[in-house]
DNA sequence: CGTTGTGAATCCCTTCACAGCT
DNA sequence: AGCTGTGAAGGGATTCACAACG
């Protein structure tokens, strides 16, 4: 993790910059649709939801894009932050499971449209290997390794129950995958040349929980939340 | 945020301890499923994919419920975060957007079986008024504020397109609604007693992008990675 | 004059290391 | 003897505040 480039700057963006990266992206590309030409760091932060100086800070690890005085020149910032995200060039992704969740990723249109286009499907149902889905048949599963090497795949969308992720894991691996967006609930073990994300629904509304329990707590009982509490500990309560 | 309750311990549970939580009691259902009695920080932390020194930590806040020398009792401590975040009790949700993803949503069996039942769900589109979706009639967006109010709804889901994500999100609080789960790319305004979590898959797939175009960029040529990339500041590449 | 870019201060989280308990 | 619980140290990220600059 000490990658220095003799680039413009010495790199090493931190990761918090990194992820907010897209969302700033996302909102100057509002604001040139609306056809603005310059912006301050103070408007760019409130469309982005974030403090200005955090804003400039995140900026300033990319270099010098902005004018003092004046602002950010809208279309070039755009431009330094898709290419220092690597969106200059498409990157095909893989989703791997086709149920309810793989299905709905499959034909939501926002990934290719953001330089993510669909180069594989895969799933372990033999009533789904070849059919279309979204326009592209689905391979088995098995298939995993040559044909991710074969479509130059670089990203794997894992879409599968908890129980095969792991396996599919290993396999996107071994077809050269080296980065890969986790909707199973499940920790997976990959040699650290590979980068994880995870979305867990779940554990999403298990977060919000813990806020909605704090409010209601003080709150006149009653008040939105449907069983009364336990109090008492008789017992386990998580289902499955 | 300084709450204070005369409970047991002073509160003021970290966010990134409250993040975990529901990570570790995962990794506890699983252990208790295949018959663990008792855990130690080692072993939960493993399963979990963080360090045994912070899980001790983050379970300290919650109270004293390890026994040294031995580990924690893993139902106990099951039931102990369970009741932290308050999933003692239901939270019903309503998903706002019956497209491919609240369509998958809607279907999705871990919802109501983590203890978040779908209460409602709403669409503008007048062909799906009434129709049932994983066995719940659509109601129409018009009405989020009373069926809300009356189905005790504590978490919204938007699963809109982005342009309708602010009103749907101004109704849902009206509504009596103080969580948010906001899956439109978009920076939702609220009251500050409203909660919001962004999931944002296109986010997600943009800082993997930042990790795959390092790695394509020391190695060779044509290493996954579809279209050659640009060189030159010749105009803008971003999609839409 | 207005706004960027950035040292310095602050805050929060993580990790270490070990005292304290079973 | 072994493992938890936690002060203390360390490392990042955020925020402040202002010098530098167009």
């Amino acid at each position: 993790m000490s990658a220095v480039r003799t680039n413009r700057t010495v790199r090493g963006i931190p990761d918090a910059t990194v992820a907010r990266l897209p969302v700033y992206l996302r909102a100057l590309t509002g604001l040139a649709d609306r056809g603005s030409r310059t912006i301050s760091s103070e408007e760019l932060a409130a469309a982005a939801g974030v403090n200005s100086a955090k804003l400039r800070k995140d900026l300033s690890y990319l270099g010098s894009y902005g004018t003092r005085g004046v602002g950010y020149e809208v279309e070039y910032l755009i431009y330094q932050i898709s290419r220092e995200l690597g969106l200059t060039q498409d990157w095909a992704v893989a989703i791997i499971g086709v149920g309810n969740l793989g299905h709905a990723l499959a034909n939501y249109g926002g990934f290719p449209s953001r330089g993510f286009p669909v180069g594989a499907l895969f799933d372990v149902d033999p009533d789904l290997i070849g059919v279309p889905v979204g326009g592209l048949p689905v391979n088995h599963i098995d298939d995993i390794v040559t044909v991710c090497r074969d479509r130059e795949i670089s990203i794997g969308v894992i879409a599968t129950p908890p129980s095969a992720a792991q396996a599919v894991c290993d396999r996107l691996v071994e077809g050269g995958v080296e980065c890969i967006l986790n909707f199973a609930p499940v920790v997976l073990q990959v040699p650290d040349t590979v980068e994880v994300r995870k979305v867990d629904l779940a554990v999403e509304l298990q977060i919000l929980s813990f806020h909605v329990a704090r409010r209601a707590d003080g709150a006149a009982p009653g008040v939105n939340g449907v069983a009364p509490a336990l109090d008492r500990m008789d017992g386990v309560v998580v289902r499955r």
